[in-house]
DNA sequence: TGCACACATATTGTATACAAATTTTGAGGA
DNA sequence: TCCTCAAAATTTGTATACAATATGTGTGCA
């Protein structure tokens, strides 16, 4: 097998983490990554101290480290605090941008818009993923940055997790985000900040709407349950 | 020497690192380290890789850990985001609350108006962040926390390196502080959010007023340099 | 069958030796 | 004196061996 760097086994990590290839609550076992990484239990475990520090990992005394889960409790939080903080990143993006971050960003929206199309679903995430981060990197606040980050793991990984392929209302929504990025990366170039809170929310409503949609699924026909109910009268 | 465990020696260096003892910058050396520590440069590593997560400390490819550093455009940042964050966190400390939190809240402003009393300055500055630490625990936001505990980092920094035992003034803003800390735990108990944030918000400005007066010291009378300037004449 | 306890196994934590990279030092020449 | 460059010294990075802790298993007993 290839020889991994440090650095490729921290970036294969998070991407291996964020694409929900490894699950929250997963174990993460020491010898186990080592030789999958081939390099020796040493710089892995500094590998998996670093990922505790952004927040990709939780680890316990003695007993290793695990994929961050994703509680019901953290989640309520999640939706609670993710508009503010986009919001105020994209205000900020405007103001701090550089024509280098710009045009990373555009590229990173062709990634988004390429991936989308084929229906990768992961590798859309992830291109997203990416989008979102540059412009956290615009704001350059190393503050709200910190949040940003933690609040984009679990983002990410849910939108893994409520993605129907089957679904033709998906491919809508899709469609949707990917003229809202190209909305707000107008807004941004051309430093408009009220304009970008403003997209910046919509999108953040479509992401939303998406989930919600998802976990309050379609009750299913009346008729049957009580068809069931009467069958099993006693 | 004693011997350290590993969560002792992260504790410590997170302590002297607030204190100023250890300033911003200042080179972090592996084999002096865990010397000091009395352990062995792996758990030592693996105790600088969380810092780096945390925010105190910053490494680089073989060149090792430093201090973080606070330059003027963080410091930017900094002021810019303190606000926000501080106020957000106290409303939902209001709504999350727990009562063991709020004794632990009581017994930390005990510890700080006693270090405070006694004019001393690091211990004060702990307590402090202690206090603020605590109510950053009962808003449970583990997104909005991230933020905090690196606006944390800095304030703390600041208000060492901003102290000034000689001013008369400063003995009064402490005790406006304490007597603000109490009035935070009472809206905080009592769950009234927006009294919450309008008393951070006070409070922030009662820091930001010593931080600024600081930096825009009285200016030397003008005599004297016009003085200077007549003598030097050519 | 169900439980308690000791032993075996597996996993994590630490120390040390060595490899790789960086920084310092100093000799040589312009 | 100043610069260049190579060797030495220092410092960081990795592998491996061993220690400590946690987990799993099976036996004996009620």
């Amino acid at each position: 097998m290839e020889r991994y760097t440090k650095l490729d086994c921290l970036i294969d990590l998070r991407r291996r983490i964020l694409s929900t290839e490894l699950k929250p609550g997963h174990d993460l076992d020491e010898a186990r990554l080592s030789d999958y990484y081939s390099m020796s239990r040493t710089p892995l475990r500094e590998v998996l101290q670093r990922l505790q520090g952004e927040g990709y990992v939780v680890m316990s005394e003695n007993r290793g480290a695990k994929v961050a889960s994703m509680d019901i409790d953290v989640l309520r939080t999640f939706f609670q605090t993710a508009p503010m903080v986009y919001a105020n990143i994209a205000r900020l993006a405007c103001d701090n941008r550089t024509s280098a971050q710009l045009d990373a960003l555009k590229q990173a929206q062709i990634g988004f818009a390429k991936a989308a199309k084929l229906s990768d679903a992961a590798e859309a995430a992830l291109a997203n993923h990416t989008f979102h981060a540059i412009i956290g990197d615009m704001a350059s606040n190393t503050y709200l940055l910190a949040s940003l980050a933690r609040l984009q793991i679990d983002h990410t990984r849910m939108s893994q997790t409520f993605y129907r392929p089957a679904a033709p209302a998906e491919t809508m929504l899709v469609l949707k985000a990917i003229e809202q990025h190209d909305a707000m990366i107008a807004a941004i170039e051309a430093g408009e900040g009220a304009l970008a809170i403003d997209l910046t929310l919509q999108h953040w409503d479509l992401s939303r709407d998406r989930m919600e949609r998802y976990v309050r699924a379609d009750p299913l026909p009346v008729d049957v349950i009580s068809l069931k109910e009467n069958s099993n009268a006693i």
